[in-house]
DNA sequence: TTGTGAAATTTGATATATCACATCTCAGAT
DNA sequence: ATCTGAGATGTGATATATCAAATTTCACAA
């Protein structure tokens, strides 16, 4: 009647990750939406108190901001948010300097049978693109990325790209709502998954930087023009 | 008898760092000068009595060093060190793609007047690698990739850079007193300097790529093999 | 009115106490 | 002998108290 081994999928990590972490993205994600004015203060107690937690956690992921670049800590004064126009684009280049160097590893270092699985979430992708809402094409980005990454077997640079996510997820729905967006997005992941098959690990760099930059051209015009309506 | 307004330099912010920095170097040198095993755990307590300081400092140390990547949380359970050959590799391989998008950002935007200063350290540079001393030439050497940076205005990927500093002090003077290595470094060191000048990005950015993936793989030859006797 | 500086206040930095989860130990059952 | 799990112990996570530097306020003098 029950399998004599009933395997229990272990719950999240993330979902214990304690305060500390939880606090990290909530003022993370308050920067990235452009909630803070640019040289603006953080006030610990402040923090501690709307979130309900004490100083400590708030502390702590203060530091993690800090070594993210995305705050500056003027000692003994105060956190001062450290995020602006020219922050972003420079998040974009640096970005893109990292993740080509991973796709330039994944062509190197594919095994003969993740190509199936790469050129099938191609398809997957191609069709989305024609047909399937903005939610579902995010989803298989980042499904797209997430296996080149994983077939680039790179931890530390995997590790530098999480901490550049400069992306608001509600300007990236946006974004993959539009018809031309969509159609170039496609292009380029094709090209990218093309030569990460074909073990063409200079086109897959350079195809790979080509994209981060122009997809990060598109979202800074859309995050930071609208601001300044 | 005194000028009207005195102008005192202000003493250096890192001085007055506080507790946590301090804390951070301290780790960071360890980790990277292979003290701790890779896999070892770090007790926040321990540190803390060692350095005779509280547990609070320890922490936001520990955050750093967390958003560095030399170590990893387990949650709940401990501090992990998180530093091996692999590792130190991939921290190249990123230093490569950063600071040669740098050296690009650097001949695009360097002004006239930085030119000849540049030119000067080149100079200095060839003389040194004949006649001086390998402190020397560490000096020069930090003085020319940090005009290049300066140049280049680029403060997040700065950021980054300083973040992925692998580079033990004591092994860097180890390389530095070695001839051939010193005679590679000038030849790379001038061909990066003449692109800058010169202005050619695409030169700049390669050349720079190639010196750091070169030094890189001098500088794991030397710590990682060593300790492999 | 304007500039000065001392006092009040804010706020980060640090230390300490407490809690809860993880890991280890070992007696007792199989 | 091996496995199990309850209790003991270790350790990070969190909260709170205290301190000292930075900032602001404001009365007062020029």
């Amino acid at each position: 009647m029950f399998p004599a081994e009933a395997t229990l999928a272990p719950l999240d990590a993330m979902a214990v990750a304690g305060l500390r972490e939880h606090v990290h993205r909530a003022l993370r994600q308050a920067l990235l939406s452009g909630s803070f004015a640019p040289g603006a203060r953080l006030n610990e107690r402040a923090i501690a108190e709307q979130l309900g937690v004490s100083t400590t956690p708030v502390k702590e992921a203060l530091r993690l901001l800090e070594a993210d670049g995305l705050v500056r800590t003027k000692p003994r004064s105060g956190v001062i948010v450290n995020f602006d126009f020219a922050w972003a684009e420079e998040m974009i280049l640096a970005r893109a300097a990292i993740e080509s160097t991973i796709a330039r590893l994944a062509a190197q270092r594919i095994a003969p049978e993740d190509k199936p699985v790469l050129a099938q979430i191609l398809t997957d992708m191609a069709q989305a693109t024609a047909e399937s809402s903005a939610d579902d094409l995010v989803r298989l980005n980042e499904a797209f990325h997430g296996h080149i990454r994983s077939v680039a077997r790179a931890n530390y640079l995997r590790l530098l790209n999480d901490r550049q996510d400069v992306y608001d997820s509600g300007a990236r729905r946006v974004i993959h709502s539009d018809p031309a967006e969509r159609q170039r997005g496609l292009e380029e992941h094709t090209a990218i998954g093309r030569a990460v098959i074909a073990q063409d690990a200079d086109s897959a760099e350079a195809a790979m930087k080509a994209h981060v930059l122009r997809a990060g051209e598109s979202y800074l015009d859309l995050v930071f023009r609208k601001n300044k309506d």
